[in-house]
RNA sequence: GCUGCUGUAGCUCAGUGGUAGAGCACUUCCUUGGUAAGGAAGAGGUCAUGGGUUCAAGUCCCAUCAGCAGCUCCA
């Protein structure tokens, strides 16, 4: 199995196009098929994409998966039967006409999106009833005959021009590759996927749960996940400490006023739970900690020797999402920020940050991840405070990063709706991308709630805040990790790190016995000392992904012995207990990624 | 929220209007086993929920809830 999707990365023959132009293309005998199929049918976009390729349709009937194989067979038959395609640039009064009088008026609207002075073309393919073109600026395979494999994966709707406002298509998501083998490759990848899936570990290794008693996008942490997030916790509070982070603990519930201050209720409302009334007052349960840090900062006069101040709380927030997007533990309605805010003056600001992007590198890297960073400046709409504070603290997240050398791609508009932000993404085992790590500079809410500090001439000045998270949230966190490691949790953090396994059941003393010498190291080990078979252990400690399994029978016992047999292998070795011990030690201690 | 699909035992799923099923898991008994499924028996279901059609509904229709593939949006 490849680490990396192997459609990322494709191998190919230099003298064959790239691999979007022949997804292209499929995407174009897709659709021609469908049209054959379905004469009716409307066209929207039919691009490559980064695995693969999709084509939208407008249709009356719906496609289900089941249509997949006609399709295929008719797309088959179109390549067979003649494979040339065509190219010819039209004028745009021509291309008009032209969709016009195919009654395609999505395609009509595209060339109304294509900029003057750019060349219109046409591609066409098929002869007689197979006959197809559409309006596409390419650049596409100039034959079908070429060889290639693909695979039509799924149907699901897609708003046509992604927009919400605009009529639903349907949509045909399907891959192409120029060797079998290729193609072979990426369905296992897709099957390595569908194997990690934090919902399906989540059952089988007991991890976690939702309820549709508990309603939609609420988390119910079983222990075995719960020590997992107990391990990152501990390491998280050991590192913030270093780093000079303090902790703070605020409620889930305030007064409605506090959020308007904020700006939460006029920018935020759409994300926040209804208002409840307490004494003919209305509260709300909090969609962010910032407001409760800003109460504990404005409780009393704060003079420059304090700042910086860092106050870390692994909040709970709630906010509402659309019932559509709620997704297991990685979109969810209540979930754990690891936050913290920083308070500082506008001198120590860019080291703030940069101490923030070491950390986010340092937490990262312990657990195998590689980041990118995004500079996400100002949103188009629905944002607090003057140009001239955003622009400022743009400047100061991008001057903190050179510092580092930290290099910034670029998020237009992705934004706060108080301040611009550093956003990271983190790319998995699988060669995925999720986002996580946010860091954010914030002149308007210091401004919002009149927070200050005496400056060392005695004149009273408006700290900086820095909103910063680096795991995101506990709940997305942990299930990127759960497919990232495959359910393979390193020694430290895995939920029972030692299966002690009798052979027979006159073993399980000198078993007990071994146990009771690692929980004295605080280890979390399990001894398998029921009357069950020895294999239906090694089975069960398999499924649960235990990362050492000790084997004990006459010869252990006799020797002082276990016979450990390490998670993936099903190889043994026989070492004396206390060499175990030591090994197990030094992986704690180090917080090894492996088990060697 | 939108489009399409799904909901039957803890899990994976069969059941096409007429007596609710299988495999795994679970429990008990037998088996004392050297590294991934020993044998036998048993228990387990208001077929998501509520309404409707029908002599008769797990099966057909409607609504609600939850889930799945996406879109849009996001930590």
């Amino acid at each position: 199995m490849s680490e990396s999707s192997p459609g990322a990365q494709p191998t190919q023959s230099v003298e064959r196009p790239p691999l979007s132009t022949l997804r292209h293309s499929l995407a174009h005998l897709m659709a021609s098929a469908v049209q054959k199929l379905h004469p009716g049918v409307r066209f929207g976009f039919g691009p490559s994409i980064e695995h693969g390729f999709y084509y939208d349709f407008d249709l009356p009937e719906p496609l289900t998966d089941k249509d997949l194989a006609a399709i295929t067979k008719e797309m088959r038959g179109i390549a067979n039967r003649s494979g040339a395609i065509e190219c010819e640039e039209l004028t745009r009064e021509e291309a008009q006409k032209r969709l016009s009088d195919q009654g395609q008026t999505y395609k009509e609207e595209a060339v109304g999106l294509i900029p003057e002075g750019e060349k219109i073309t046409f591609y066409s393919h098929g002869e007689g009833e197979d006959r197809w073109g559409d309006l596409c600026e390419g650049p596409h395979l100039t034959d079908f005959r070429e060889s290639f494999h693909f695979k039509l994966l799924n149907v699901a709707g897609a708003y046509w021009r992604g927009d919400e406002r605009n009529p639903m298509m349907q949509r045909i998501y399907g891959t192409g590759f120029w060797t079998k083998e290729e193609l072979k490759e990426h369905m296992a990848w897709l099957e390595e996927v569908k194997k990690r899936d934090h919902r399906r570990l989540g059952a089988s290794m007991d991890l976690f749960s939702t309820h549709a008693d508990a309603g939609a996008g609420f988390v119910f942490w079983h222990p075995n996940l719960g020590t997992v997030r107990r391990c990152i916790e501990d390491v998280w509070w050991e590192l913030h400490a270093r780093d000079g982070y303090e902790p703070v603990y605020t409620p889930h519930v305030s007064r409605e006023s506090l959020f308007a201050v904020s700006g939460h209720l006029e920018n935020y409302s759409e994300m926040m739970y209804a208002p409840m009334e307490l004494d003919d007052l209305p509260y709300r349960v909090k969609p962010m900690n910032c407001p409760g840090h800003i109460l504990i900062y404005k409780n009393r006069g704060r003079s420059y020797r304090e700042l910086p101040l860092r106050w870390g709380e692994l909040g709970t927030v709630y906010r509402y999402e659309r019932s559509g997007v709620v997704h297991g533990m990685l979109r969810v309605r209540g979930f754990t920020q690891d936050d913290a805010h920083i308070f500082c003056t506008p001198d120590q600001l860019a080291d703030e940050i940069a101490g923030v992007c070491r950390l986010v590198d340092e937490i990262m890297s312990l657990f195998g991840f590689e980041c990118t960073a995004y500079l996400a400046t100002r949103p188009a709409e629905k944002t607090i405070g003057d140009q001239a504070s955003w622009d400022q603290a743009t400047a100061a997240l991008q001057s903190a990063a050179d510092s580092i050398g930290l290099k910034l791609e670029s998020d237009e508009g992705g934004g706060a709706f108080y301040g611009p932000k550093i956003d990271y993404k983190i790319k998995d085992a699988l060669g995925r991308e999720w986002q996580n790590s946010t860091i954010q500079v914030d002149f308007n809410l210091p401004e919002r709630f009149d927070l200050t500090y005496t400056a060392a001439d005695g004149t009273q000045q408006r700290p900086i805040m820095v909103h910063r998270a680096i795991l995101g949230s506990l709940e997305r966190f942990v299930g990127v990790l759960i497919e990232h490691y495959g359910g393979k949790f390193p020694l430290w953090c895995a939920p029972t790190q030692v299966a002690l396994i009798p052979i027979r059941e006159e073993h399980a003393d000198y078993c007990r016995e071994l146990d009771a010498r690692l929980k004295a190291e605080l280890f979390r080990s399990d001894c398998k000392d029921d009357p069950a078979h020895m294999n239906k252990k090694i089975k069960q400690a398999q499924r649960d992904q235990v990362p050492f399994m000790l084997i004990a029978g006459e010869r252990e016992q006799a020797d002082g012995t276990v016979a450990i047999r390490r998670r993936g292998t099903r190889e043994q070795e026989v070492v004396p207990f206390d060499d175990f011990l030591a090994l197990v030690r030094r992986l704690r201690g180090e917080r090894a990624a492996g088990l060697e």
